[in-house]
DNA sequence: TTATTAAGATACCGATCGGTATCTTTGCAT
DNA sequence: ATGCAAAGATACCGATCGGTATCTTAATAA
């Protein structure tokens, strides 16, 4: 009827982008019907509540990203490679059509931070995914012997993170690749340094 | 009459809290007066609008962040020292009874940045302020030569920003430290290597 | 002491918020 | 072709939004 599924996902997306850009308070049920060209009775059929449309978008972004990012890291073989995938993925976040209005993690985290939803704990698990990400891949690079091995994956993995999502609200705000360019010109010597 | 300036500068306050905290378009007048025990009518004798409390919010916001690094700066008399300066504020940003809910620069960037709002312009302006004043560190340091002269300004100090920020951000969403802490190790000992 | 005037309170405005009860339409199985 | 169940539209709910007109209260100058 109307495929059910579709309709579903085209909501997520559409509300996904609206609430990256705009903010998840700040978007209307309304401006998703805009969106959408659904009306509220329809949306509702669909999702319990706000705040359900707002847990699955995130979700949806989520997976987007990880997907994105973990298939860069996958087609790269070194370590260096690796790294350099995820960088490139980063520095591509001003442009790319996957997704609009800057990273889901740093947007969602922002505007929940101080806050107790089931929003904060997604959130929260993005971080930590990415955390877990970045130091998988510094932890085989001292298994394979090209990272020095007195590194802390933790340690790295959280500069890491750091730096890029810092570069991309600076870049976001100043609606240049400036800063978040510079900031991988320095990871990748971060890279070079910690290498073997 | 019952004295104009002194309630204007409480409304600023207690306001600006609230939008650093819940979000700017988050938090409504309704919100304000609850926190200042003022009626709505009182709030709009003193601001035209919402939109011109955001602003005087966020500049107090700004004024109370530059004053309060500014000063550190000043006391510290090296080079080194006027960066740990810096380190230790932001470091501080976690627990300082300054205000709550984190930086505002980052807060109010990423809640505006892709609007064209003047508290989009405000924000803009905060972060060139922020990279002028660190950038103007750096060259004083090259000048009295406590920095190798090869290092460009500009450079470091979108890199020293954007860690800074990203740590906030993580240490924010992860209700500790461990981040910042991380970030500023990191930013200490790159401090390190650039200097003389 | 009183007149003046600014500060603050009260009561309201239309618009929009998230949400829902109910009706209509559509696609599919029979 | 027809009955049925699911998808979507319509019309509404009370609450709250930003904002304002008007009234009351209080400080000060005379």
């Amino acid at each position: 009827m109307r495929n059910s599924k579709t309709t579903k996902n085209t909501i997520i997306k559409e509300s996904a982008n609206l609430f990256n850009t705009q903010g998840y308070k700040a978007t209307s049920i309304s401006d998703i019907t805009k969106a959408t060209g659904l009306t509220k009775g329809a949306i509702y059929r669909h999702f319990e509540s706000k705040s359900d449309l707002e847990q699955e978008a995130l979700r949806s972004l989520g997976k987007l990203m990880f997907n994105e990012l973990g298939q860069s890291i996958r087609e790269a073989k070194t370590f260096q490679l690796k790294m350099d995938a995820i960088f490139s993925f980063f520095e591509k976040y001003m442009e790319t059509p996957l997704y609009q209005g800057g990273c889901p993690l740093m947007n969602a985290a922002v505007e929940v931070d101080d806050t107790n939803t089931p929003l904060r704990q997604q959130a929260y698990n993005m971080l930590a995914q990415l955390k877990a990400s970045v130091g998988k891949l510094l932890e085989n690079g001292i298994k394979n012997g090209q990272i020095k091995p007195e590194i802390d994956p933790g340690f790295y993995s959280t500069i890491i993170i750091a730096t890029l999502e810092g570069g991309i609200m600076m870049s976001k705000l100043e609606r240049n690749k400036e800063a978040i360019s510079k900031t991988i010109l320095h990871l990748r010597k971060l890279v070079t340094d910690i290498s073997i």
